[in-house]
DNA sequence: CGATAACTTGACGGCGGTCAAGCGGCGTGG
DNA sequence: CCACGCCGCTTGACCGCCGTCAAGTTATCG
């Protein structure tokens, strides 16, 4: 029987050229091989606890992960959301404070946080992309910031729609026009997308409805949106 | 005359130690002093604009600087506050998207973007230490989403008091009594409070005499804040 | 086809925003 | 030293957005 070369998943990965892993050669992602596996979540399942110690870290292959965090009596807020390629979890000696859940059956590749902090301060390529990674979702997270702190519920689900459009027509890689499409399926809930918003599920619901009675947006079923009227959308957005 | 020996300013800087400077060695950081410069902010004075080029980045020495955005209406955020030895500013190649501005007198060690961004590369523990300063605050920032989407006025305060009393009280240095000291000043106005709360300058006002007529703060000015009631405060921050 | 969960819709009320007036501390100038 | 004016803050009255509670409707799955 022929053996196929030796050869890691890594390198079939659909991942390899945009996830953090871009930094490294083929005999680095090789030695970081070594020290991950690849893990399936069904949608719903917890991959991280709040206040875990943060055993973990890890890539998202695919599917969209969400981050949490909850007030004792049971409020919770989004505070992220991981789409492939991005990387997820607290490297560095802390734990972590917000609990990461798979939105949609998902595929992330896992490391050890003690193994992986290692590695990484070994290869400050990978180091430097993690960095720009995280310099980039910290402009993400403080723009979001500016929404829930002023903008009103109508604003709110304008501009969550718009980034929706952006970030979902991304993943999609090579389109032949490029540029966001006008119709996705929402990985969230209405539940959900409260939760991104700071807003109740019914607030939610009602906007979507107005949107949708203003033929602004079409509803085609319960996750799918197909924006009808982009520039009135942006004109909401604030 | 007797000359001294050559020093950059770096080796006697207050924030040598805490700042990322401080994965640095006397060569390296000599090197790194002839790319920056020192300069003085005055309280209200602007270093960065909103959708600017970014072509600075800085060390804080000493000061307290914030970070805003706003939306074309003037509604403003404060998205992130600044702390003696904190780094601010964007790093490797993007326009940053909040304006920095001092809320007190303030000095900081500025650099040109592109130098810093080449130095950078070339020094890996430097881009260590930006790491993990750039994860801390995604944390804090994450954290304070929760506050912002999901916290009422009275929860908003109570969290806001608190942190400010730890922060401040970071930034004495050794004390001899360790923890959080009862009484602070505040580098914000009742708007700036307002503004990096979500809220109106009413209710902060507001918030802030219910607290007091309870009991549980004291204001022996505008900008001093006295905590009596530790425990109420955390039994209020939700 | 029924059960269950997710969502929509309606009625109502309260938190916090808006508008407006009053207060007070501080700096300036007489 | 005191009077004045300004600016930041406080307080009050009112109201609207959005949260709460409840009922009705639609998808989904056994």
């Amino acid at each position: 029987m022929v053996t196929a070369p030796i050869m890691s998943a890594c390198e079939t990965c659909v991942v390899r050229n945009r996830a953090i892993c871009s930094a490294l050669d083929t005999q680095e992602i090789n030695a970081l091989n070594q020290l991950g596996r690849r893990r399936a979540v069904t949608a719903g399942e917890p991959l991280i606890w709040e206040d875990d110690d943060s055993l973990l870290v890890a890539n998202v292959i695919e599917g969209v992960l969400k981050l949490t965090t909850s007030t004792e009596d049971g409020r919770e807020q989004i505070v992220g959301v991981a789409y492939p390629s991005d990387f997820i979890g607290r490297p560095f000696g802390h734990t972590t404070k917000a609990s990461v859940v798979a939105l949609t059956d998902a595929r992330v590749c896992v490391f050890a946080r003690s193994d992986f902090d290692r590695f990484a301060k070994e290869h400050p390529e990978l180091e430097h992309k993690l960095l720009e990674r995280t310099l980039a979702e910290l402009d993400r997270t403080r723009s979001w910031m500016m929404l829930l702190g002023r903008k009103t519920a109508a604003e709110k689900i304008a501009t969550f729609l718009l980034e929706m459009s952006d970030r979902l027509s991304d993943n999609v890689g090579c389109q032949v026009f490029p540029g966001p499409r006008p119709r996705f399926t929402l990985p969230f809930s209405r539940q959900q997308v409260a939760d991104v918003l700071g807003l109740t599920i019914e607030t939610v619901s009602r906007q979507f409805t107005r949107l949708k009675s203003e033929g602004v947006i079409e509803l085609p079923s319960r996750r799918e949106v197909e924006i009808i009227d982009r520039a009135a959308l942006v004109g909401q957005a604030g």
